[in-house]
DNA sequence: GTTCACACTC
């Protein structure tokens, strides 16, 4: 052992940072009973706070309550709100947290400061459900303006920005960034994170814009922040303005930076790019691995997302659940049954990972868009657990694409015993009909939804010109440039029906309002949007839109078409994959 | 001490 090893062995703290067994926790606990430290408070809480806080066992925390517990001491604020910290930030029960924020008011001598309320709202934005995240912020919110904390530092301020946004309430977390007098960086981080958490991702972008005016400093979370939102809208210019601000303020690639540029590229369309960031990457991890992967899957691109399966296999990486679910959607979005099932069985046979329910629905929709659908239903019969709606919305989905009501009727009705209010089925089911030309089924599918008040989502496309970001909606009129986009859409369906195009109404019968039904072909959101695109894009450009629900098969169509008569690329993102229109062709070969 | 990355039948 070299001399410096040994003068770090010395301090016994030193060493049970990097502890990883019971057994050396143990002997270091022996050790500073027999030495007599643990009799002074300030260092028993030093002991407890790292025992508490490291990720290196599972069992260290426990072991640290039960030493704080047994010790004959009183435990010290900073003590319990290291074990408060450690069940905010990795436990499975983030309840237990409030159990020593008790231990603390109960206690005499204790009082709660800043630094309990800071963990104890990390730990409440982690509860499971959004009313109990919510209800518990307000409580510490409440807490906070009654105790003596009459004012609450920035830190703390800026974590409850977090719980509120973290508990969807959204709203309320900016009206607390904005009640917050010295806004610095982080707090800014805080909202522009929370608003593209929830998807609120057009007011993420503007929040960041309104930061950069205000000259506040950017910083790694914040462009992290920024590409996902980027990602979420599909908005390639200011994702690729992000990433030159990397490179031009000299950021280091980090494993989190570098994801989130993955992700980026991947889910607006350019996976190239999202590869080769992938590759330059000097440190990786699972998350890295499983969005490249990811990414692939989603832009058709299944062999190569199986060769990343298996580089990182060689490289005797770990996968997690998720990896496995974006290995499988490759395999299914590609058509790869076999390999697909072979993964499949070797996650828990090779790595020991029991499937999740969303892992079972991706076999079934493997099979299912194969066209295996009796194998689809056998799968879902000797699932270990009662299917999920997903489960029978995978085979919902395959009867539609490969026409079988029976089996179609079945599916839709099991997913009506475990959600009634589940539009998609509906439409699905009704879209199924709509191709046996049956609209007596249809109407009577429209009644009973109507009957229960089940809403279908409304089509909502998004196109980002020169950085900018515009939505429409199904027959939306709200658009300043409305009149020449409505000229614009006469203008392609006249050139279409030239070339031979012929509308297919079958689906979008059920897609729209009653009263709205002539134009109703016209005037799905994507078409808007692409019109639009036609209209300010110069030529040569690609036009890139993001949709929440899947392509209609009319859409579709007409997409390929128009890509063709007006020789432009179009880029499609559809609610779960990509579709690469060119020359008159898809890149998903019309099988999605 | 506070902010940041992967998926999900649709």
């Amino acid at each position: 052992m070299t001399a410096s090893l040994r003068s770090t062995a010395c301090n016994p703290l030193t060493l049970l940072e990097s502890s990883s067994t019971l057994r050396e926790v143990h002997q270091i606990h022996c050790q500073l009973l027999v030495r007599g430290l643990l009799g002074d408070p300030p260092y028993l809480s030093k002991f407890v706070a790292i025992l508490a806080l490291s990720q290196n066992n599972p069992h260290h925390l426990p072991y640290s309550r039960l030493v704080l517990a047994h010790s004959p001491s009183p435990p010290t604020v900073f003590a319990l709100n290291s074990l408060i910290r450690a069940h905010s930030n990795t436990s499975s029960d983030p309840l237990q947290a409030f159990h020593f924020y008790r231990q603390i008011l109960h206690s005499p001598s204790l009082s709660p400061d800043n630094y309990t309320f800071t963990f104890l709202i990390r730990a409440s934005s982690n509860l499971p459900t959004a009313a109990a995240a919510a209800s518990a912020a307000t409580h510490a919110a409440a807490l906070t303006r009654g105790h003596e904390l009459q004012d609450p530092d920035i830190v703390t301020k800026t974590a409850m920005v977090g719980a509120y946004a973290a508990a969807g309430e959204i709203d309320a977390a900016r009206k607390l960034f904005d009640d917050i007098p010295h806004r610095d960086d982080i707090a800014w981080n805080a909202m522009i994170a929370g608003y593209s958490h929830v998807g609120r991702s057009k007011e993420a972008l503007e929040l960041f814009s309104s930061m950069q005016i205000v000259g506040v400093s950017v910083s790694e979370a914040t462009i992290v922040s920024v590409l996902t939102a980027c990602a979420q809208l599909g908005a390639l210019d200011q994702g690729r303005w992000a990433h030159a601000y990397i490179q031009k303020n000299k950021f280091q690639l980090s494993v989190t930076l570098g994801t989130a540029l993955i992700d980026m590229y991947s889910k607006c369309g350019n996976v190239g790019r999202a590869m080769e960031v992938f590759r330059s990457m000097p440190e990786k991890n699972v998350y890295t691995w499983s969005s490249a992967m990811s990414g692939l899957a989603m832009n058709g691109a299944g062999k190569q997302c199986l060769e990343i399966f298996d580089l990182m296999e060689k490289k005797e990486l770990k996968p997690n659940e998720i990896t496995f679910v974006s290995l499988l959607r490759g395999c299914s979005l590609t058509g790869l049954v076999d390999k697909g099932l072979e993964y499949f069985d070797s996650m828990k046979s090779k790595h020991g990972i029991e499937p999740w329910p969303e892992h079972y629905g991706c076999m079934v929709d493997m099979y299912g868009r194969a066209g295996r659908l009796e194998e689809a239903l056998n799968f879902i019969n000797n699932m270990p657990f009662k299917p999920h709606a997903g489960a029978w919305g995978a085979l919902l989905n395959a009867c539609r694409i490969h026409r079988n009501i029976e089996l179609g009727e079945l599916a839709q009705s099991k997913i009506m015993d475990i959600e009634v209010m589940n539009d998609g089925a509906y439409v699905l089911l009704s879209n199924i009909y709509a191709e046996f030309r049956n609209w007596k089924a249809v109407s009577t599918v429209r009644e009973v939804m109507k009957g229960k008040g089940v809403r279908k989502e409304p089509g909502c496309s998004v196109i980002e010109v020169s950085g900018e970001v515009h939505e429409f909606l199904v027959g939306d009129k709200s658009h300043p440039m409305y009149c020449k986009i409505e000229a614009m859409v006469g203008e392609i369906n006249g050139r279409l029906k030239v070339a031979g195009y012929e509308a297919r109404t079958n689906e979008v019968f059920f897609d729209i309002e009653e009263e709205e039904k002539e134009n109703a072909v016209s005037w799905h959101s994507e078409k808007l949007a692409i019109a639009y695109g036609l209209i300010v894009l110069n030529e040569g450009i690609p036009i890139r839109i993001v949709k929440n629900l899947r392509v209609c098969w009319d859409c579709h169509d007409a997409t390929k078409f128009i890509s063709k008569v007006f020789d432009r690329e179009i880029v499609v993102r559809d609610r779960n994959r990509f579709h690469h229109f060119k020359d008159g062709l898809c890149s998903c070969k019309d099988y999605w």
